[in-house]
DNA sequence: TCCATAATATGACATAGATCATGTTGTCAA
DNA sequence: TTGACAACATGATCTATGTCATATTATGGA
C-alpha cells in the first residue's frame, strides 16, 4: 500500500503554514514551537487512503491543499460519503484520538493532497496547557455534530429532490467560490460521490441535478457544478411538493 | 408556556448530586464551588420541552433524572428523534452555547424530568480555567460525533428491518438493563419514538418489531422492550438479505 | 370503574426511488 | 488522433416502503 510520501519541513515553513490556517491562528509562538516538533506533512495523489476505517489513529490531521472524503462502507461494497474536507478542515481530531480506538471511517483522496500530520501527544499536549486550543476544538466539534445531525434529520424527512437541494446548497455555502454565473465548486465531484453523500442511487441523483438544470438553478463550468440561484435552491429544499 | 419550576439547592446538595455525573466526577473542589453558584435543578412533566428549535442558547444542561429526546421536525410536522437522552447526558454543550447561535433542535421530555442548568458563562469559565474538563467534552463531542455519523450511515445505507435492528442494538448498548429474560429497555419508547429514530413509518417499524419479536430476539416486560438476543439482532443489522 | 384517547396491529394499495439495460459523451494516455 | 474507459444520461421495470383504512388493545383521568 502507497501511503504517500512524507516531507519534513524547518520549523519556520511549518509554522507559517500552521499559521494560514484559520482553526490554529490563535496559536502562541511557544504552542506553535511544541507543535512543529515531530510535525510532519504528507502528500497524497487521487484515490489514495490517508487511513482506513479501523486504523489505529496516531496523527491529528490539517488538509493544507486538495479535497478528501469521509467514507464509510457497507458490507455489500456501498459507500457513504459524510463529509468532503477542504483545505483548513481537521480530521481525525475525535474520539479515536483521545480514546485509543481505531478509526471509525477512511479518508480518501480525491485529488492530490497535502496534509499535515501532528503526532497525537503532541496534540494532546497543546490542549492540556492551552484552553482556547480546547475551546476552538470544542467548537469545532460541536459545529461538527450540528451538521452530522442536520444530515441525519435529512436522511430521514426529506425527498430525493429535497436532499440533492439541501446538498448542494450546504456544498455552495461552505466552499463556493462567488463568479459572475454564481457559486462554483471547484472541487471534482462526480455523480457518484454526490450521491454517495445525499443516500440516493447514482441515476436517482443524475436524474434530479438535470431538473435542477433544466430550471436553471445549476449549471456547470468546466467539469465542475455551478450553483446559480441559491435562494431558490434552499426554498426547494424545504418545499412540500 | 410552562417551562417547570426552579429551583435553587443547596451548595453541598448540588455538590453531591454533580459528583454522581460520570462526566462531572473529574472536577476538583474549587471548580465545584465555581459552577454550583447559579447553578439550578429543574423539573419537568411529561411532554414539556426543554428548549426548542430557534431558543437562545443560554444553559448547559446535564440530565439527572427521566428521558429527554433530542427532536427536529419537518414543514410537514414529521419528526426526526437524533437522540435520546439518559441520566448522566449533557446537551446543549455544543457549538449554541459557544457561538451564541441558537438551538439547533428541541430537547423535549418523555416522561418527569430532572435537570441541572449550569449557566453559559460558569460553564465556559470553567472549560478555561481547566483543561483536563475540556479534554472530557471533546472526548465526549467526539464520541457523539461518531454516533451521529454512524447514525448517517445506517440511514444512508440499511433497509428497514437493519434499521430497525441496529438501533434496537445500539439501545440494549446503551442503556438495556441486564434481566433473566434480555437486556431491558426501562424507558417508555412508543412505536412512534422508535421509527422517528429509524427515520420509518410508523407502520413500518411496527412491522419490523412484530417480525422480530416472532423471530424470538425481542420481548416485553410491562410495556418496555426487551432484547433477548443482542448477537442475533448484531448479525441481522448487518445481513446482506 | 368507565370512557375517551392514545398506542398497537394488520391488510390493501400507491408510489418514490432502486435496479437494470442501453446508449452517449467526455477524458486522458499512448 | 485515436481508442479505451470512466462519467453521464435516460427509459423500462420492479419492489420496498409509505400511505390509507380499519380494528383491537392499552392507558390514564374523571
Amino acid at each position: 500500500m502507497d501511503w504517500g510520501s512524507l516531507y519534513t519541513f524547518t520549523a519556520m515553513d511549518k509554522t507559517s503554514r500552521l499559521r494560514e490556517i484559520p482553526l490554529l491562528s490563535f496559536l502562541k509562538d511557544r504552542d506553535m514551537q511544541s507543535l512543529t516538533t515531530g510535525m510532519t506533512e504528507a502528500h497524497y495523489k487521487k484515490g489514495q487512503y490517508i487511513f482506513k476505517e479501523g486504523d489505529p489513529a496516531e496523527w491529528f490531521h490539517v488538509l493544507t491543499s486538495g479535497a478528501v472524503k469521509c467514507v464509510k462502507s457497507s458490507p455489500e461494497g456501498k459507500e457513504a460519503v459524510l463529509k468532503v474536507l477542504v483545505p483548513g478542515d481537521l480530521f481525525c481530531c475525535e474520539a479515536a484520538v483521545f480514546d485509543g480506538t481505531p478509526h471509525p471511517g477512511c479518508a480518501l483522496t480525491m485529488g492530490p493532497v497535502s496534509v499535515m500530520k501532528i503526532r497525537k501527544a503532541a496534540y494532546f499536549k497543546l490542549l492540556q496547557h492551552n484552553p482556547e486550543a480546547a475551546l476552538e476544538i470544542i467548537k469545532y466539534l460541536g459545529n461538527r455534530l450540528n451538521e452530522a445531525q442536520e444530515t441525519a434529520k435529512t436522511f430521514a424527512l426529506e425527498r430525493a429532490d429535497q436532499r440533492i437541494a439541501s446538498l448542494l446548497a450546504k456544498l455552495a455555502e461552505r466552499m463556493g467560490k462567488p463568479t459572475p454565473h454564481g457559486l462554483l465548486l471547484d472541487i471534482r465531484l462526480t455523480r457518484q460521490d454526490l450521491a454517495d453523500m445525499a443516500g440516493l442511487a447514482l441515476e436517482t441523483t443524475i436524474r434530479m441535478i438535470s431538473k435542477l438544470t433544466r430550471k436553471g438553478l445549476l449549471g456547470k463550468s468546466g467539469r465542475c457544478l455551478v450553483i446559480k440561484n441559491l435562494k431558490r435552491l434552499k426554498t426547494l429544499a424545504e418545499s412540500t411538493v
